[in-house]
DNA sequence: CAACTAAATGACTGTTGGGTCATTTAAGTG
DNA sequence: CACTTAAATGACCCAACAGTCATTTAGTTG
């Protein structure tokens, strides 16, 4: 992950990864057909148990949709500005025009899903007539963009910031923005 | 654009990019120094006018700051959903890693310059008390968050759609949701 | 310790593709 | 048309690197 995200499939060598590994090249082959096959391999490395996770989780959840999507989004936000996992969709995104298949498997087991359970939350929050009646899907998508933001931003600019972004403040205020957007009462 | 957009850098040949301008790859050298260089000539092709144009506009407009944003954020939204030009920036994106100084020229020119627009009219109509008193480095972010989304969703995602997705009704949600969640009325 | 098996190594090979330049083609001039 | 200059070409050269495999090293068993 380290020699991938640092240079790109295409100028990242075998014997960079070897190296990283402390082994010999010829090494990596016994554990892998190809170059590609590592990169794949790297890339499938799932979050996917981590959303079925939360998928139970709001199932049985009892309190307000708002609450809940304050959960969500912190925890993703937190996610998104901290770990050092971010370069690794980061790294989908540069190199998606190499992977059709990376880009359709990640599409369809995270990204669809992801937005699903968001979808839900607020889908709830308007049967219940916490939220106003705004299309789910723009919402579900307005309730990422930041994350996404975050992401790219770390991984992309970060290095020219002369003082370090506050990223939780960009977090505090989305929940501020969306939550008073979307819900029906005057204040949220 | 096309090849590079296509392939990335690494793996697009200036024979594919020498026959993409019907002429052959010798010629290319002939303007331009190597590989790089062409990279180079075709990220630096400037939106920058655009911004400059916006920014005198904008000092000049009378009308509330609601109206100066949701301007902004349609035209915005308006290139980011329907131009061809997108596949600049996600090229950059993606090739980001090997390039850091067209990274920071990209951070310069562009995102700080067009981060800086939004801000001013954000604090703009936080001092005329249209808006809340909220962090205008972030706001302005928030605005912008969903046209970066859109970019990646389009240039990376949109392929696998199965009904092609409304990039409009997103953005007019995302109007919706943010002046209302900015503005200090009970309504926006 | 001898005999055997499994794992790891890195020198080597073949190919790919960036960059060069001798040659050809086209344009300009008196 | 003869001659000069500029532009374009693509066959060729060579460095870089993915992938191979004969050899070495480490581990296991009786």
């Amino acid at each position: 992950m380290a020699c991938f995200s640092k240079k790109g499939f295409a100028a990242t060598r075998m014997e960079d990864i070897a190296r990283s590994a402390k082994i010999a090249k010829g090494t990596v082959y016994l554990y892998f057909e190809n170059k590609e096959a590592v990169f794949k391999a790297l890339a499938r490395s799932s979050a996917g148990a981590r959303l079925q996770a939360i998928q139970e989780h709001i199932a049985q959840h009892k309190g307000s949709a708002a609450d809940l999507l304050r959960l969500m989004i912190s925890n993703i936000g937190e996610f998104a500005s901290t770990s050092e996992s971010v370069i690794l969709p980061r790294l989908l995104l540069a190199e998606a025009g190499n992977f059709p298949d990376l880009v359709k498997f990640w599409r369809q087991e995270l990204i669809d899903r992801g937005l699903g359970i968001l979808q839900s939350i607020i889908r709830r929050g308007i049967e219940s007539g916490e939220f106003r009646d705004l299309p789910p899907e723009h919402v579900a998508r307005l309730c990422f963009a930041p994350m996404l933001l975050i992401v790219i931003w770390r991984t992309t600019f970060a290095k020219f910031d002369k003082a370090p972004y506050d990223y939780e403040g960009l977090i505090e205020t989305h929940l501020q923005v969306l939550l008073r957007g979307i819900s029906v009462g005057g204040d949220a």
